[in-house]
RNA sequence: GCGCGGUUAGCUCAGUGGUAGAGCACUACCUUGACACGGUAGGGGUCAGAGGUUCGAAACCUCUACCGCGCACCA
């Protein structure tokens, strides 16, 4: 419990002190942790692990900042929530990382510290620099359970990994081989097709001459945009209906380098279009060539080694160089020779490793595979919407990917990882965690990292916390790992079902999956440290406050589209802060909030006090609080979240603050004490809902307004979420009265400022109405102008040349000297307007199809705006006449 | 080639059949008793284009153009 602390507000919030304060009294009040045992409707979460390497960017804080607003909305509901933690220990990545520092500090190689000196650094290297990200997480605010932290390299977890890969050994669905695999040249591991991206690349295609053995001074032309690999050629083919080549095949030709022959063969995986309709069939270094040459049993000859470097000893000239370098010289070197017909600018697609950003290798190796377990369920529980997607056109997408499923390359060789549980004697081989015994070597390689995440969604949790939370209620995450990622872990979900029941609903891995949208730059160009274009999340957060930042972002964070970044927007989440300080502020300089915050009927049933009775102005901030809160339902039901900070932001500070505020002034600065409480009744009323519903959003600012102003007992965190006010019949009434006073004032303001009256000079106006009720509101009225006086009289009688407008209410007038060809003109176009809107009313409503056919509210609706606009001309015609 | 998004004010984006909106930027006035990280008022859009459905289309349908993404191809 915290100790509510009447203590004064500072004049400007300070987000660097504040921030810090809560989340440790948080954390030492265990507030985020979940409660196994709890009685309470469970919520759940578990958080995308961050890489141990990684640091926080804005793509963290969009999605962390989800989950939390989720989290925290889900405390308030009064859930048992469990936001799980963690981090994955990515692989390659890791690796990649702790070579690269070993290089610069110690000058060492991974290699040349062998395998069981290099894992010790990286453990070192871990627990010195890994999980800057879990600190970063809390300064943003991140609820998350952190007594729960876990970690893919965790001990059990990492049983539980190997245990996986042996059950599925024996189910047969992994298994060894040799196969064309995508091969990453930089870090020198297999990689799955998924850590491939293809990327458009400018070339060259090469026409290279080929001689017809039996016909010599005759020469074949091939394309081909690899010259480099011509060594490993082992032979050619067309398409077996190509008239133009129909009599070579079974014959031989020359290949150019080193000259040897080989046959040329007809398949039908040919494009005759393509080049000359010739392909070379190099089986070792293309997928398609394999095949090609498997089909016609040609021999594979590898000219490439591990690190993407030419090995062909016969070819002296290119032998030891790297693939590009090769490519030119292999060109120049043909061509020397006569044996290059042209070479043409080219531009195709080329596979780049995710992680590396180099050309991968297409290659022949021995790997194990994953013959992916519980598609077809996978993509029926997607289907029939036991698993929603959010937003839903990801569901294509994912059915898609699984229509087109091929196995998964899992071993990667890399030294950071869990190594495969395979033990290998004398060409024997077994599958399991402990060495079978004397002369068993473990397999070298270790497991792709997402072979470990794929279990995060269960694995994390012990049995009696999988009981109360699985399946979790959400998964936040971006779209660019939902093959990676979401879909593998809804496989392991149905494959492995640790639900509390054998029923697929108590097996899938989340209920619901929320996409969160790509941020990128100003110029839409993804953020990449390479570009750096990226900032650091936590120069924002010391800037604007973490509030400001998370506020800032979910305003933007559109569903299912990028988010183009701007820190202006940040800005803005932190002038939001500060107007909701100040607004706060000025209701703390008038006392202590009222008791009867939490239900403002009270003040409407105080039969006892008839005169504290709620202003119109309340009635009308109350029932915009409703709306608010309806649409603020309606935005987590969807998932909408840019819609419910765009209306918190509206409500705070367009209803409340330039409104409601500014009109309960006259009750607030009132010598009546009645009138005084209830206008600061139905503030504190408003406040209070202000920051609960404002609270998952900006967690920390609204802890310290809670706290400061003493609108409750204890932590907001657990406070009830607001419920509606309920208005009657009545109140309606009032609002159309509010509407009309609104609407008075602004058509005021705008005469004065038209007449060019300085805003800090109070003005006379005169209010020709017929309204009841407005006799008790002129005060108000007068202080929304800012008026000296305001004269109240249904039959005023105005000089000549009185600036006037028509509202709802009747006619305001600003009494003030003014030149009259100005007010004319003025007139006249405000005249030219009326008329074109009434024409366009009026047009309607001679439209028998219209009238007949719209809904009888549109029509209705359209009869009194045609009403409206003939009493307004009449009225604006005659003020013209007087000038 | 297939699929999925998008195109609305100078910028970033709301708006799924009934009077075109917000914030920023811009202009004018204003340190007035919460706030200049502020207030008040204002200017600015043939809603990418064409056709269709409809009494009525920014919204629904068809086509086109351009931008982005995924998959496939990638000699």
């Amino acid at each position: 419990m915290i100790e509510s602390e009447m203590a004064e507000l500072s004049k400007t919030y300070d987000p660097r002190t504040v921030e810090p304060k809560w989340y440790q009294r948080w954390i030492d009040n265990h507030d985020f942790e979940a409660d196994a045992n709890s009685k309470k409707k469970p919520f759940s979460i578990v958080m995308p692990p961050p890489n141990i390497t990684g640091v926080l960017t804005l793509g963290h804080v969009l999605n962390n900042t989800i989950q939390d607003i989720l989290a925290r909305r889900a405390r308030m509901q009064s859930f048992e929530v469990l936001w799980l933690p963690g981090m994955d220990h990515a692989g390659i990545g890791t690796q990649t990382a702790v070579e690269r520092w070993l290089k610069k500090n110690e000058g060492v190689r991974r290699r040349d510290l062998g395998r069981e000196k290099f894992l010790e650094r990286v453990l070192e290297w871990q627990d010195k620099h890994g999980g800057i990200i879990i600190q970063q997480l809390k300064r943003l605010g991140a609820s998350a359970d952190w007594t729960r932290q876990r970690y893919t390299m965790d001990e059990s977890y990492a049983r539980a990994v190997a245990e996986v890969f042996v059950d599925l050994y024996k189910k047969k669905l992994i298994y060894r081989g040799r196969r064309m695999i995508n091969w990453d040249p930089a870090a020198q591991t297999a990689l799955s097709d998924e850590e491939v991206i293809n990327k458009p690349q400018r070339g060259n295609l090469y026409y290279v001459r080929y001689e017809i053995a039996d016909q010599p001074g005759k020469f074949l032309e091939v394309a081909t945009t690899r010259p480099e690999t011509i060594m490993a050629d082992t032979g050619v083919a067309v398409h077996p209906k190509d008239k133009r080549y129909a009599k070579l095949v079974g014959k031989d030709v020359w290949r150019p380098m080193p000259r040897e022959k080989i046959p040329v063969v007809a398949d039908d995986a040919i494009d005759r279009e393509f080049g000359t309709g010739i392909l070379k069939v190099t089986p070792a270094h293309d997928t398609l060539d394999f095949e090609i040459g498997q089909r016609h049993k040609l021999p594979v000859i590898d000219v490439l080694t591990p690190d993407g470097k030419i090995d062909c000893p016969s070819v002296p000239e290119l032998h030891g160089l790297d693939r590009f370098e090769a490519r030119k010289t292999a060109a120049e070197l043909l061509e020397a020779r006569g044996l290059l017909a042209k070479a043409e600018p080219y531009e195709n697609n080329v596979g780049f490793s995710d992680r590396s950003d180099v050309p991968i290798e297409p290659r022949l190796s021995e790997q194990w595979f994953l013959k992916y377990p519980k598609t077809k369920e996978a993509l029926a529980v997607v289907k029939r919407h036991l698993i929603r997607f959010w937003p839903k056109h990801w569901e294509k997408v994912y059915e898609q990917w699984i229509k087109n499923i091929r196995d998964w390359c899992i071993s990667r060789q890399v030294w950071w990882g869990h190594r495969i549980p395979a033990w290998y004697r004398n060409g024997q081989t077994k599958v399991q965690i402990k060495s079978p015994g004397e002369g068993w070597i473990q397999d070298n390689d270790t497991l792709d990292t997402w072979f470990s995440s794929w279990l995060w969604a269960y694995e994390t949790m012990d049995e009696k916390t999988r009981k109360k939370f699985y399946p979790t209620s959400t998964l936040v995450t971006g779209p660019d790992i939902i093959f990676f990622w979401v879909a593998r872990m809804i496989f392991a979900g149905l494959e492995y079902k640790p639900g509390k029941s054998k029923k697929t609903e108590d097996n899938i891995p989340f209920h619901n999956v929320f996409f969160t949208s790509i941020i990128r730059d100003k110029q839409g160009r993804k953020m990449s440290k390479s570009l750096g274009n990226s900032p650091d999340p936590l120069d924002l957060i010391d800037k604007y406050g973490a509030d400001g930042l998370r506020f800032g972002l979910m305003r933007i964070a559109p569903t299912g589209q990028d988010i183009r970044f701007d820190e202006k927007q940040i800005e803005e989440g932190r002038n939001f802060a500060t107007k909701l300080w100040n607004v706060s502020r000025f209701r703390q300089m008038h006392g202590p909030v009222s008791e009867w915050r939490d239900d403002l009927r009270v003040v409407q049933r105080t039969g006892q006090s008839p005169s504290l009775q709620l202003s119109i102005y309340a009635i009308e901030v109350l029932a915009r609080l409703n709306e608010t809160i309806d649409a603020i339902e309606k935005g987590y039901r969807e998932y909408e979240f840019n819609l419910i900070a765009q209306r918190l932001y509206d409500f705070i500070w367009s209803d409340y603050c330039d409104w409601f505020v500014e009109a309960a002034k006259t009750e607030i600065f009132s010598e009546v004490e009645s009138k005084k409480k209830s206008a600061l009744g139905a503030m504190d009323h408003v406040l209070s809902a202000i920051v609960r519903l404002l609270h998952p959003f900006m967690p920390h600012i609204t802890e310290e307004l809670w706290s400061l102003l003493g609108l409750g007992t204890g932590s907001i965190q657990f406070a009830s979420l607001p419920k509606k006010f309920a208005l009657k019949d009545v109140d309606l009434k009032k609002r159309k009265l509010v509407a009309g006073i609104y609407e008075t004032v602004q058509a005021g303001r705008n005469l004065r400022a038209q007449a060019r009256i300085p805003s800090n000079q109070k003005a006379k106006f005169a209010l020709r109405s017929k309204q009841s009720g407005l006799e008790s509101e002129q005060e108000t009225i007068a202080r929304l102008l800012n008026a000296s006086e305001l004269i109240a009289d249904p039959n005023f009688i105005a000089g000549a040349g009185t600036p006037i407008a028509t509202t709802a209410l009747g006619e305001i007038l600003l009494i003030v000297d003014v030149d009259l060809s100005a007010e004319r003109e003025r007139l006249d176009r405000e005249i030219a307007k009326v008329e074109a809107d009434l024409r366009v009313v009026e047009s309607k409503l001679t439209n028998k199809s219209f009238v007949d056919r719209a809904p009888r509210d549109v029509v209705e609706l359209n009869r009194q705006r045609q009403k409206n606009f003939a009493e307004q001309l009449e009225k604006l015609k005659q003020a013209r006449e007087r000038l």
